[in-house]
DNA sequence: CTGAAAGCGCTTACAG
DNA sequence: CTGAAAGCGCTTACAG
């Protein structure tokens, strides 16, 4: 039981004063070499750590960022927060993970905790609920308190604030078009996030790479009884050749419904999921992905952030980067 | 931009000392209840917020809590740490992240920073590379520096800090009574863990669920290449009828192979895996599975380190706390 | 080269 | 009922 010692204490030992000592751990030339020794010596013997709170209220800041995820068990999202943390460590920074649940009312309530100044800065990912709801409101009052948002992966909803996400739409029509060149013609969608912002851009990027609005296949929902119908009309009446899927819950269930239906991926069926690698590659048969690079995402948004925090964009201008996707070929597609 | 206003302008606005205007904050009866109204009137005007780095200061607290997590990739973790944010958040207290890797470098610099302060108590899942080096230096200098420490799944390590984790003994002996009751006796278990902690816990719990030691069929390796030869062998050559499984990797490789050597899940082949809800009931066919309620193993484990840092424990005494599993039956058991 | 002083923003025992 | 003072642990401009 060491309990921490402090500058005051060093000082006494040393019998210099506080100021001499916190100079010389700090490497300052008015110090002379002699005492610097002295102190940085008795300092190690003692294990000597500055107090972060201290350090902090002096310095006003907090060296933490905050980071708001609307579900950790999406292990998208999990990732990111690898990504956010790895990078967070490089700039001796704390991460403080907030869960959103996807809830306007909880997400509402971290900022407001957030507007206390706790952080830094803060990386969100906005919740359904809200994009549903439009209501921003809470968002606007961190900018209003001057801490800073960098909106990650559901970027595009009109917000001033920098962004980082991923190329949703570009990665749906190169998908699209990947299948076009194979000479396939029936190529459908299946979609349970149609409703939300990342959902209504990767479908944008099926329509354009389809051309033709006529030749849609399309099944949407956002209740599973009723995207299992959908999906399963399109797979045995429609007998689409190929299906994209923009999400977990839709690549699952196209997977199951071809089991179900005895139709053979990728002979009869070829699909195309929105899911992590882990999964991917697991199910049976692998399932050909989009990948996002999740961790990039994550790191580069503590990047953006941390620019921003330190004065390095013009303020009243936005960041938006980009981050592009690769396709990865499994059992599913068969190329 | 309102800029946090501070107890010191407030102080000005009102002409009364900045200790006046704390203690009305406060609803401290030295105040007068006419003095009170104005402040908090104008406090409420101006949205004052203390600034929680100066309260922590002066408290000689942080306010947070740091959770290491060997691998948030792992559905399983990420499911705690939602329930630690939730439980955490009762008690308006901040969860610090930090991601090990199963990493015992990385582990050990994360505690080294823990040990300067950044916060009130530390919830760790031990690396694989930690327990494997069996090095625990690094944890019992938390514990020196008088940080309390809350170790969380992986308990059995012998550590002189206060556990929570999951009855894996019981969940393995109780999931082979099961397949016994029912009338099956070739019973085999896969293990991609079974040099770790947790995993020799459920391999004991099969073990003594079969009683007749000559009866074992185990495959086990943490080679992906190995493992799945001998799980082939004990499902193709041995023929077992039932097969549990300790982890992902084995439960998702078990399934795999059933498909590639055309073997009927659960008719010719009974499979339990140790996996999370989400990923059993997406496989095909779903995975019974034992439930392990992760939210629950975080929520209460903020529980017992806020019962240590109220004093609610003695000293020198630990808490162990178990949290029973539950099995859930899906596709593959056929019950 | 060293130290006293002010200050980061707050809380609280104490004096009046 | 109100306020001046000390202090949480640190940093840094300033005086000597």
């Amino acid at each position: 039981m060491k309990s921490k010692i402090t500058l005051k204490e060093l000082s006494k030992l040393l019998n210099v004063s506080i100021s001499t000592v916190s100079k010389a751990l700090h490497d300052s030339p008015e110090i002379s070499p002699k005492t610097a020794e002295r102190v940085k010596e008795l300092a190690k013997l003692h294990n000597y750590r500055p107090n972060p709170v201290a350090v902090n209220l002096k310095k006003s800041k907090t060296g933490t960022i905050g980071v708001v995820i609307p579900n950790i068990s999406n292990s998208f999202f999990a990732r990111v927060l690898s990504g956010m943390e790895a990078e967070a460590q490089k700039h001796e920074q704390q991460v403080i993970t907030y869960i959103s649940n996807e809830s306007l009312d909880r997400e509402k309530q971290i900022c407001d905790m957030l507007t206390s100044g706790m952080v830094d800065g803060v990386l969100i990912a906005v919740s359904e609920e809200t994009q549903k709801k439009q209501e921003y409101d809470h968002l606007f009052a961190l900018l209003d308190y001057d801490i800073p948002v960098v909106i990650y992966d559901r970027i595009n909803l009109g917000l001033p604030a920098d962004k980082i996400g991923v190329d949703d739409e570009k990665s749906f029509y190169d998908a699209t078009k990947f299948f076009k060149e194979k000479g396939l013609e029936k190529i459908g969608l299946a979609s349970a996030i149609h409703h939300v912002g990342i959902g209504q851009l990767r479908i944008k990027g099926y329509e354009k790479g389809m051309q033709d609005l006529d030749s849609l296949y399309m099944a949407t929902s956002t209740k599973p009884a009723e995207l299992k119908r959908k999906i399963k009309e399109l797979i045995t009446s429609e007998k689409v050749e190929a299906l994209l899927c923009t999400d977990f819950e839709s690549s699952i269930m196209a997977t199951r419904i071809a089991y179900e239906e005895n139709i053979k991926v990728p002979e009869e069926l070829k699909l195309i999921g929105y899911i992590s690698k882990e999964v991917a590659e697991y199910l049976t048969p692998s399932i050909s992905y989009i990948e996002q690079h999740p961790q990039e995402l994550g790191s580069q948004a503590v990047e953006v952030l941390n620019n921003r925090l330190e004065g390095k964009y013009e303020s009243g201008q936005f960041e938006e980067k980009i981050i592009a996707t690769t396709m990865v070929h499994l059992e599913s597609t068969g190329f």
